[in-house]
DNA sequence: GCCCGAAGTCTTTTT
DNA sequence: GACTTCGGGC
């Protein structure tokens, strides 16, 4: 055997050789789950002679299996690229687009994001007479994604429903929801695991298929599985029942999208002859973080009891500042990473700044970008949620499903072609009594009474995309998307609009002009086709905590919820007041069940520290538009006080920061900041550019700063170092790849 | 059919 | 505060 489980504790040793039958890992935060799962892969392979083909390993987000997947191909000598690691999510897009046919979709598919079902929403009420007053667009899809979650059909919900004449209603729109779904060949995120698993329960030979095909199945963070996934994995091993879960019920904090703690607390219910694990040894944190942690956690009742230990030092206290308000919480913050980022205590990507709601993130990155920080926020508006992007993308969809109505009905008149609402109810209702699309209503308009003087223009429209569509099959597809821009003139619009928002447009769109690339490269690498459909499912299942590169030097700005699964040496707690977190909602709420998913939000935030901890909050805050105050929050009170520093008063601290970091930041001042500060010479991996597009004495803008021209370029060893004089804020050095500067 | 300003709504958290 | 929706005017 080879010696690399030698480097195992004895529990760690013992999941890992624990192969045959059902297995649950309980594991604490920093225990080295990952470790033992990828451990436990390479004893299969190597050691059991399991073909890696049988091996199926299921994480939530494509960051985790990727990184999981790089570690297996480290330590397993061979065939390891046929494990299959992927989240629940692309996992079952992959069973689905092979056989969804079997239920009557079209393997073709599209997938709906959270938008998209909006927008089908907003239809489904305006044509079933649903006052949108009463019954929120939101709410309703909340209720169906609910049901969804618990397998729940709208046959189902009707029954219950009773005489209860608000779900009936609810339980109709339901229906109609999911017809126009399959109308549309379309699914959303939910449909994914709900059709996957009607799937396997209605067609026995493909479930016995990929029963065969998974022998051996590993699924993570199985605390946050649903009843949906749970169902999905558990018919998948009910033949062999080799399945190995690894989570930690502290650490469930997605409730509100249906995990079910039930799955973990109850798996040796459900799995009798079950073998448990614990894991409770941390290596991640100090001591001080790790009791601070465990007190907090102690706070709630639903629990199975455990106490994380460790044998690291014993570290510093956990720091706690308040503040007067949110801006000078923000100061404090950055100011403290540049800080210690100056006196070479870490680079930037050791540093995390955590919060609960997205919105927290602008002050943050106000003050990011004055301090001239690199950063990266996580989380907030999806990129490929930007109107600019959708619409191209939706083009994209036209052409790859034409079933899909709303693609086809966003980019008719994107860029205008003077079709109004009018011609398109009528095409609409045609469509509908013809039972037909609403792009094959489209195609044959002129048989569409009372179109009139439109037809000529829909016919333009039809044309256009047909000869698209007669070159999707040669061209890759960036050089379909860039044959759209081109034939729409949508960059071309922009251009000529020549405004800060148009610029950023644009910059958009180059950037998502990339990704085909990006898409096509690593499509070759791995030796598959870079088909159309592959880029459009890749961009619906990507979250963004998937693009951050730990290569990268840059702060982390994000919410708890995305740094599960992460650990950073310096953390910060930030908004730590109640009605923020815990939130306002989960106060309030009449389930104390609500405010213990906070609690352990603050456990999985807690834990993400490595060496140092702090937490911070204001005593008032803007929040959407008026001010609150706000008392500290009862996890920062529940931290026992023999942990906590309290720091120097915070009037004794702020005229250090107000030198170093305020807005008006005069030549002098900005120079203090920057002498002592020789980290361009070290690891600052921005990819350099071969050369810049603009030089000294040009003109260039600045997202901040604004207008300014440049002063001076230095050639540095991984990048450009430029002087500017902006117009508004004065001179300012940075580094061309951060500070992204565009000639004007 | 299209543009612009006023009023209304929202936020917890995400694949 | 920021974003969306709605209504009035052209």
């Amino acid at each position: 055997m080879r010696d690399i489980y030698n480097t195992l504790n004895s529990r760690q040793q013992e999941a890992v050789f624990h192969t045959e039958g059902p297995l649950l890992i309980l594991a604490g935060a920093g225990s080295g789950k990952t470790r033992v799962l990828t451990h436990r892969i390479a004893y299969l392979i190597d050691e059991k002679g399991v073909n890696p083909w049988n091996i199926l390993a299921i994480t939530f987000t494509n960051k985790a299996a990727s990184e999981m997947r790089e570690r297996v191909d480290k330590i397993v000598g061979f065939g390891s690229e046929s494990i299959w690691v992927s989240t629940f999510h692309s996992t079952c897009v992959r069973i689905l687009r092979r056989h969804i046919d079997r239920l009557g979709y079209d393997n073709s598919f599209t997938i709906y994001d959270t938008d998209d079902q909006k927008t089908l929403m907003k239809d489904i009420c305006r044509r079933l007479n649903v006052d949108t007053k009463i019954y929120k667009e939101r709410s309703l899809l909340a209720q169906i994604s609910h049901a969804k979650d618990e397998l729940i059909t709208p046959d189902e919900m009707e029954m219950n429903a009773a005489g209860d004449y608000n779900k009936k209603k609810v339980a109709a729109i339901y229906r109609e929801y999911q017809t126009s779904l399959r109308k549309n060949n379309a699914l959303d995120f939910d449909d994914l695991i709900v059709k996957t698993v009607e799937l396997f329960q209605n067609c026995g030979d493909v479930l016995e298929n990929y029963q065969e095909r998974f022998k051996y199945i590993m699924v993570d963070e199985y605390q946050d599985t649903n009843t949906a996934q749970f169902k999905f994995v558990s018919l998948l091993a009910s033949k062999y029942e080799n399945l190995c879960v690894v989570g930690d019920d502290d650490q469930s904090i997605y409730k509100f999208r249906g995990a079910n703690i039930g799955n973990i607390l109850g798996f040796e219910h459900v799995f009798p002859d079950a073998a448990v694990i614990r894991l409770e040894q941390n290596y991640r944190s100090t001591q001080n973080i790790l009791r601070a942690a465990n007190e907090v956690i102690a706070h709630n009742t639903a629990r199975k009891p455990k106490t994380l230990w460790t044998e690291n030092q014993e570290g510093e206290k956990i720091h706690f500042r308040q503040f007067m308000n949110g801006y000078e919480e923000a100061e404090y913050v950055v100011g403290e990473i540049a800080g210690a980022r100056r006196e070479g205590k870490g680079m930037y990507k050791d540093f995390a700044v955590l919060y609960r709601t997205n919105a927290q993130s602008r002050l943050f990155e106000e003050k990011c970008l004055l301090a001239n920080i690199p950063y990266k926020i996580v989380g907030g508006v999806n990129f490929y949620a930007r109107k600019e992007i959708k619409d191209l993308l939706c083009y994209l969809k036209t052409i790859d499903n034409a079933k899909d109505d709303l693609a086809v009905r966003r980019i008719i008149n994107v860029p205008k072609r003077g079709i109004g609402a009018t011609t398109l109810s009528r095409v609409q209702d045609y469509a509908d009594q013809m039972d037909i699309s609403f792009y094959d209503a489209l195609r044959v308009a002129e048989e569409i009474p009372s179109i009139g003087r439109s037809l000529s223009k829909i016919d333009g429209f039809v044309t256009f995309i047909q000869g698209l569509k007669s070159k999707a099959e040669a061209y890759t597809v960036r050089e379909l998307l860039e044959e759209i821009i081109r034939l729409t003139g949508y960059v071309t619009e922009l251009e000529a609009e020549d405004t800060e928002e148009s610029r950023a447009r644009i910059e958009n769109i180059d950037e998502l002009i990339s990704k085909t690339e990006a898409y096509q490269e690593a499509g070759e690498e791995r030796g598959e086709p870079a088909t159309l459909s592959g880029f459009l499912e890749e961009i619906a299942l990507i979250a963004d905590i998937d693009s951050v590169d730990p290569d990268q030097d840059y702060v982390l700005l994000m919410t708890l919820h995305s740094a599960k699964g992460l650990e950073f040496p310096n953390v910060f707690l930030v908004g730590m007041e109640d009605g923020i977190f815990p939130s306002y909602m989960s106060i309030m709420s009449d389930d104390c069940s609500d405010l213990e998913e906070e609690r352990r939000l603050c456990y999985v935030g807690i834990t993400r520290a490595m060496k140092e901890l702090t937490m911070t909050s204001a005593r008032q805050r803007m929040i959407r538009g008026d001010v609150q105050y706000n008392k500290v929050s009862r996890f920062v009170r529940e931290v026992p006080r023999e942990l906590v520093d309290l720091g120097y008063k915070v009037e004794e601290k702020k005229p250090k920061i107000s030198e170093s970091l305020t807005g008006d930041s005069s030549l002098s001042k900005m120079r203090q900041v920057f002498a002592a500060k020789p980290f361009q010479a070290t690891q600052f991996k921005v990819t350099k550019a071969d050369s810049l597009d603009y030089q000294i004495g040009d003109t260039v803008r600045h997202v901040k700063f604004g207008v300014g021209v440049v002063k001076n370029i230095v050639e540095g060893g991984r990048d450009y170092e430029v002087t500017v004089d902006f117009d508004k804020v004065g001179v300012k050095k940075m580094f061309a790849g951060f500070a992204k500067l565009k000639k004007i």
